[in-house]
DNA sequence: AAGAGTAGCAACCGCAGCGCG
DNA sequence: GCGCGCTGCGGTTGCTACTCT
């Protein structure tokens, strides 16, 4: 690539003149050349790193300091550590992802050697494969160790004083838990009196939204500075998941969950202002406002109700409009989804679910509302429960999220390698008459439910992660 | 053997924060 | 306080090599 000054005279000067480009012309673009990087390198050697457009100017590079600046830190900088990730950088990475999302420049510190660029790359080549395979983006144990690192770093008074891993939290004042009424939700806590979920706020918190919808949904969920197109988007998803969450579901009444239950909020797309889910009214403050005033509002809703979706009760719409669903272009109603192809379609899929929620509230699927309301619920207090109901609401033949989704399964209620055995028709569920393939519930020993809870949880953030299912990119 | 598909990598683009005048 | 330029960051795109059919 580089050699420090192996190069003859012709070709740094061809580099100064920007190969066929004039020195006052436009800037050259694409790969670096030999000689450029000669040309870099001396510069920097003389004048040291900084003050990149100055080196544009004055090392005759007709490249734009920026394009320097990525040169130098990516490829040309001394210690760089060249090759392939190692087993044990990867699991390094892996670790960092979970705790700070698509944070790379700060998992640098973390990797000496390695560069943000080169981090990165690996991560969303990672997320490829083993979206590909099915496999889950985070392994069990690196939830595990996430989880009881914050549990030990943070507890929720730490969580609300703002003296916790992710400063971000601290950051915000104006961190309001607002009390949310669910009042459609009593009859179903009459039936289904929420357990305590066995998650501490820290695994739902702390792991950054981006961590768990990186690629998927949202790659900037996380917290920061930095809105730009991902606010946006956020918005769009913030409104659809807003929707989506059942309005009956009933938050267990612990601390944490009892932030993710203050966001459970309705949304610009509830087209019925009418409607007889007085939840999603004036006693609950937008999703919009929350989430201008608090980002870190986004990354506690999102997750927690993406944990949430991942056992939705589903509104039933038919296999037909699932389709259509899937494949229709953006509507009014959807539009707010389109902000990325990778995203829209589980947008699309998640908005629908909303809008049947909505259409269908007259509709006698109670049944279904409390089975997926118990599988969120039961998750602290009964495995055997937790597999049955999350199955009941994840085998639903008619639900978009099964029906158009064979890949589904291998995100279904237990984390299970798809590779390691072959699904189970749903035939031979009771109750299940989809032909969908489905994952036999495993028994669960005790000592493995808090794994199994994890496991859960973010099986159900991969089968999201593994949205483009729902979009062109993979019609399964 | 050839074309298609995919993985991995390098580089660019756009945005936001920050400092300075 | 405001505008401007610089810098850094994260997302995206494009290219190349490799694999598969």
């Amino acid at each position: 690539m580089n050699s420090k000054g192996g190069l003859d005279s012709s070709s740094v000067e061809e580099a100064r003149s920007g190969g066929n480009l004039g020195e006052n012309g436009p800037l050259k673009k694409g790969p670096w050349t030999s000689a450029e990087d000669a040309i870099l390198v001396e510069y920097i050697t003389k004048h040291g790193e900084g003050n990149w457009n100055a080196i544009q100017k004055h090392s005759g590079l007709a490249r734009c300091g920026n394009s320097c600046r990525l040169r130098w830190a990516n490829h040309l900088r001394p210690n760089l550590k060249k090759g392939a990730i190692t087993p044990e950088e990867e699991r390094r990475i892996i670790e960092l992802h979970a705790k700070l999302g698509n944070k790379w420049a700060q998992m640098v510190a973390e990797l000496p050697g390695r560069t943000d660029n080169e981090i990165k790359n690996f991560w969303n080549t990672r997320i490829k494969r083993r979206q590909r395979a099915g496999l889950p983006i985070y392994p069990a144990e690196t939830c595990l160790q996430v989880l009881n690192e914050n549990q030990r770093n943070m507890d929720l008074g730490t969580f609300l004083s703002g003296n916790t891993q992710h400063n971000d939290f601290s950051m915000n004042k104006n961190f309001l838990i607002p009390t949310v009424e669910f009042k459609s939700s009593e009859a179903n806590q009459h039936l289904y009196t929420p357990p305590r979920i066995d998650i501490p706020p820290s695994i739902l918190l702390n792991i950054p939204a981006s961590s768990l919808l990186s690629q998927g949904l949202n790659s900037t969920l996380y917290p920061s500075k930095r809105l730009r197109g991902s606010e946006s988007l956020f918005h769009s998803l913030n409104a659809t998941v807003c929707d989506v969450l059942p309005d009956g579901i009933p938050f267990p009444t612990n601390g944490s969950v009892q932030i993710a239950q203050s966001f459970a909020v309705p949304s610009a797309y509830d087209h019925n202002p009418n409607s007889d889910h007085p939840a999603s009214s004036s006693a609950i403050p937008d999703c919009h406002d929350i989430l201008k005033g608090n980002s870190n509002s986004e990354l506690a809703s999102i997750q927690t109700r993406i944990c949430s979706l991942g056992s939705l009760s589903s509104p039933l719409p038919s296999p037909e409009t699932v389709n259509t669903l899937i494949w229709s272009t953006p509507t009014e109603n959807t539009q707010l989804c389109s902000l990325s192809p990778r995203n829209s379609g589980l947008l699309d899929a998640v908005l629908y679910e909303s809008q049947n929620l909505k259409n269908s509230k007259d509709n006698s699927c109670q049944q279904t509302s409390h089975a997926s309301v118990m599988s969120v619920h039961t998750v602290g207090t009964s495995s055997h429960d937790l597999h049955e109901t999350q199955w009941e609401a994840f085998g639903n033949p008619i639900s978009p999220l099964v029906s158009s989704l064979p890949l589904f399964n291998e995100y279904a209620p237990i984390s299970r390698n798809p590779l390691d055995e072959p699904p189970q028709s749903v035939d031979t569920m009771p109750g299940c008459k989809s032909k969908e393939a489905a994952v036999e519930p495993v028994p669960m020993q005790y000592g493995e439910k808090s794994e199994t809870v994890n496991q859960t949880i973010f099986s159900s953030l991969d089968f999201f992660l593994a949205s483009n299912c729902f979009g062109p990119e993979d019609p399964c």
